[in-house]
DNA sequence: GCTTGACAGATAATCGATTATTTTTGTATT
DNA sequence: AATACAAAAATAATCGATTATCTGTCAAGC
């Protein structure tokens, strides 16, 4: 059928969310399916257009509806999950244009959110983004070791919306930090090494180090090319996968 | 209390949403309320930054729980209304900060898409340009009548969205709509009547000739500078008021 | 007088059951 | 065989009641 395979999806369990941000610890189970379904779709644990039927996902994390369709509608503002009236919800759909469009504005917001966080930021923001970028260069991903792979994407993550977080535009940076989900689930999908000719870290490091030395035309050509580079990459994986 | 002044909403109608979008009349409580809802906080009927409280809304709109957080889950996504865990929905407040924020990034992705339509419009999307542009600067704003508030209101977003509508980029369409809410709130609570050094009809007429004329830069620039003036003729008027 | 903690009322979250809608299946008709 | 329709099954939406959490109040202790 055309449900997502939610086979190894287990119970929910009391952790919350994993990554850097503060966990006031008083979740709801609301909030909880929300972390546990955003990380199980930008993982491909969930596959892109699969149809989420309701009352598998209750049976599945042991929940009653309310809380599912909570969790889901947050989802909905990522733009990682659709939904129609009376026809449910289903994995957002994957495609060569989506991934251009996200590849194209990521070029264009994040880098502008850059350019105003050298603008405005201040020391804080420089030194969080060395940590960031150390914290980064120090983890290996490997290919063989899922935790590993979860690991560097979730610091990866960090790195780029630090690099923006001085920009002082809260809406900003909600778009943004949509768009690199989207962006991550891409890449996690089709589990890319990255192509012979790049060197990640580099780019990372040259990146940051442009930012904190406010050299403005050189660090946002940098992230912009950093962007490009990793849309045409992804792109012609998915090339590879034959999907249009 | 802090809660927002319904008093004068009334349950649901009918009636779906109003706006030029054809709607499949198989609409659910849900969809109905954040229509309702959505109005009632652009209009200014919702008092910005108020609690909603959720029992009173129930008993205002004679609905369930279950819908009314629909509802409510979809004007998050649109930025009109906040959420958090245990403690409910409050209106979105608003600020000068905010709104400076909205300004400033209707400038760049606006003018960005309108860019992009002009590059890939065809003469359907000009046609339509020019019919918005001709339904807009038709209509009267009399500020005796509230319907004819709504009614420009309603056109004036119409011709934005269709002016961009030809950039073919699904999320940025979606993130500028999401802008023109915001916008369109504070002129709406603030009922600005534009200040005497503009003629808007006028402004709306330049950047649409220059749209279908694929004069770029003049159309972008005339773009930007109408969202600029509009930006600043709001932050006096809020100055006014005394919001920071 | 000030803080702390227990209680009560208010409010939000969740559940299980019911209702509405869609989708599938089967059958009769052309 | 293809189409159209009707009944049945599957699925989504909603409801009313229950449970969990928060917030304000008041009294006891310092």
């Amino acid at each position: 059928m055309d449900s997502a395979d939610d086979s190894s999806l287990g119970p929910l369990t009391e952790d919350g969310q994993s990554a850097g941000f503060l966990d006031d610890g008083k979740n709801t189970i609301g909030s909880q399916l929300a972390s546990r379904l955003r990380e199980a779709i930008i993982s491909g644990e969930l596959e892109a257009g699969s149809k989420i039927n309701l009352d598998k996902a209750r049976k599945t994390f042991n929940v009653s509806l309310s809380p599912l369709r909570e969790g889901l509608a947050r989802l909905i503002s990522d733009g990682l999950v659709e939904f129609q009236d009376n026809r449910g919800y289903r994995v957002a759909p994957i495609s060569l244009a989506n991934l251009e469009e996200v590849t194209s504005l990521r070029e264009e917001l994040e880098v502008f959110a850059l350019r105003e966080s050298m603008r405005l930021g201040d020391v804080e923001w420089e030194g969080n983004i060395m940590r960031a970028l150390h914290r980064l260069n120090r983890t290996e991903r490997d290919a063989a070791r899922p935790e590993t792979l979860e690991q560097w994407e979730a610091l990866h993550r960090e790195f780029h919306l630090t690099l923006i977080s001085g920009c002082g535009k809260p809406l900003l940076l909600h778009f943004c930090s949509l768009l690199l989900n989207l962006n991550d689930r891409y890449r996690r999908v089709f589990l890319i090494r990255t192509s012979g000719d790049r060197n990640v870290g580099q780019e990372h490091s040259e990146i940051a180090q442009g930012a904190v030395a406010r050299d403005v035309d050189y660090a946002c050509e940098k992230l912009r090319q950093h962007i490009h580079r990793t849309g045409t990459n992804l792109r012609n994986h998915l090339a590879t996968k034959g999907i249009e």
